[in-house]
RNA sequence: GCGCCUCUAGCUCAACGGCAGAGCAACGGACUCUUAAUCCGCAGGUUUCGGGUUCGAAUCCCGAGGGGCGCACCA
């Protein structure tokens, strides 16, 4: 909400609510000044956290006094009083501790910086750890500083802040005001850091490869555009790292990583956004069997480390992510569900009739194959609910893929499915370099045929496949969607810090 | 893009054609063991914005804006 940031005058009697309010702080933050004290200082040293304090002792009985002083820091976020003896509730990134603060003990600066205290201000503290007569672990302050005044009012402490447009906007107000955020970020940060430790670990080098590109590829998608002044250039942000990630392999580069923000120019929804994580991986020698033991490996290392189980809720549903996981031909699970044994190579009016059966629309133009793609989406994805990988692709819809040895219509790649979304996508890349163009061809074919979201060829790309990919495997795997799986969160904003909306008018 | 829902005090919510209210936060006061502290008192509003209907609109209608959900596209 647009706020004046100038500091209204006393005699202003039209200034609104939060106005008063925020002069109200001012006036205290002031008052301090005033005092010869300074509400902003430079820096402040601690000898511990919240957490630690809890780590270090609890279970203590009630009215214990340890005779161990300790100084901390953090944001004020429950104030009770009771005249001389004020409970104050202090959160820092470790937890909560109660601070009890007796006026017999106080400092004399810690009883001016109380009068100018809000819900909200940051502080700094020490006093001895003590547990209360009610037996909760207490740090009894004798002396308080003030680090930060909050000046705007925090959000109501029982109800937080539940407005969405607003928990978006200001996602630092919803972390502060709200566990259940802060919950899920953790679990998302934890997740990211576990699987670049098991990646590093297992031996993948992490690199960096372009945002701005020329020409964005790797998948089927439409892009940002924008314009580089020093070249002149039309670029676009990329849609997928994976045509660089394999150029690197082709340099040599054996295991190779990138934990990449990739942008699609498409709808938004609570499974997309337009600016997402995704974490793709290439290995050389390997193929896509091995992409699947690795999704499943990281995927786990990452469970393990963000929430410790295997189990997850997902709204009323419970998923089991225990390895190993079932590994399903497409078409023999198609099969075993619509009765019909189906193949690329099958007439596309036998394809339509099962597609009409199952209510899967589809367009004129439509392959055989892509029309058993399109089955796999809308009939067999929305069955899933533990992880099951599903290989075996048709070769019309993975243009980057390498084609099975024993089925030319058919690609080595595999889609790793849970509660009826796609997680992963890897395959066996494909590296020789006249099919790779021959691909890229059709792909322009059906662009001329109005597809916009028709491959675009890359020669740089093909040339790279010249010098010679070896054999490889390759994934991608959805970062939004695995924090929101081991969160349980079924927005991926919810999981996304501060995801795309509107601009926000100041006027 | 289409449809449905939603917007009231800093926050969370009432009032649903008839005086705009409560809790929390704030402000003044009491209180040395609370933890959603309690108690007394006091204040806080362009009901998102602009039109319209009506004796009277937060409420009904039209339009605009923000947000959410569903469908379509996509991962």
């Amino acid at each position: 909400m647009p706020e004046d940031l100038a500091i209204p005058s006393d005699d202003d009697q039209s200034q609104g609510a939060l106005d008063a309010l925020i002069a109200e702080r001012k006036r205290k933050r002031d008052h301090l000044g005033s005092l010869g004290v300074n509400p902003y200082p430079s820096r402040f040293d601690r000898t511990a956290s919240a957490g630690e304090l809890h780590r270090d002792y609890d279970g203590l009985e009630a009215d214990q006094r340890t005779g161990q002083i300790a100084t901390l820091a953090g944001r004020v976020v429950s104030l009770r009083g009771h005249g001389k003896l004020i409970f104050i509730t202090l959160a820092d990134q470790s937890g909560t501790i109660q601070l009890l603060i007796q006026e017999s003990r106080r400092s004399d600066r810690a009883g001016q910086v109380l009068e100018a205290l809000d819900l909200g201000d940051w502080i700094g503290t020490s006093g001895e750890v003590i547990t209360s007569r009610r037996g909760e672990l207490s740090l009894d302050v004798d002396d308080l500083q003030m680090l930060s005044k909050a000046l705007r009012p925090l959000p109501d402490k029982w109800h937080g802040l539940v407005e969405t447009d607003t928990r978006y906007r200001q996602r630092e107000v919803d972390l502060l005001a709200n566990a259940e955020s802060r919950r899920v970020f953790d679990i998302r940060f934890k997740a990211i850091a576990a699987l670049r430790r098991f990646m590093q670990d297992d031996g993948f080098v992490e690199v960096e490869t372009p945002i701005l590109q020329p020409m964005a590829g790797g998948a089927i998608a439409r892009p940002f555009f924008t314009h580089g002044n020093a070249l002149d250039i039309e670029l676009s942000l990329r849609i997928a790292p994976e045509l660089y990630l394999k150029r690197l392999i082709v340099g040599g580069y054996e295991k190779v990583f990138e934990i990449a923000r990739n942008f699609r120019n498409e709808g938004v929804d609570t499974r997309h956004s337009p600016e997402f994580s995704a974490l793709e991986a290439y290995r050389a020698f390997g193929d896509f069997n091995d992409g699947m033991d690795l999704s499943e490996s990281m995927i786990v290392a990452a469970a393990e480390a963000s929430i410790g189980t295997m189990t997850v809720t997902v709204g009323e549903r419970s998923l089991d992510l225990t390895p190993p996981w079932p590994r399903r031909h497409l078409l023999d699970w198609l099969e075993a569900v619509v009765g019909v044994r189906l193949h690329p190579s099958d007439p596309v009016e036998k394809v339509r009739a099962i597609c009409d059966a199952h209510h899967c629309e589809y367009l004129e133009e439509w392959t055989s194959g892509k029309l058993i793609f399109e089955l796999y989406d809308t009939v067999l994805l929305p069955l899933v609910t533990d992880p099951v990988f599903v290989y075996g692709i048709p070769i019309d819809v993975s243009p980057l893929a390498r084609s099975n040895d024993d089925d030319p219509t058919m690609a080595d790649r595999f889609e790793l499915c849970i509660d009826g979304k796609e997680f992963v996508n890897g395959y066996s890349e494909l590296n020789i370099p006249e099919v790779q163009v021959e691909r890229f061809a059709r792909e322009s074919q059906l662009a001329a045929q109005g597809d916009l979201e028709a491959m675009p060829a890359d020669a740089a790309f093909v040339r790279a496949l010249e010098y010679g990919l070896p054999p490889t495997s390759g994934i991608g795997l959805g970062i939004d969607r695995l924090v929101m799986l081991l969160a349980g969160v079924e927005a991926i904003r919810d999981v996304i810090l501060f995801p795309m909306l509107r601009p926000e008018s100041f006027d």
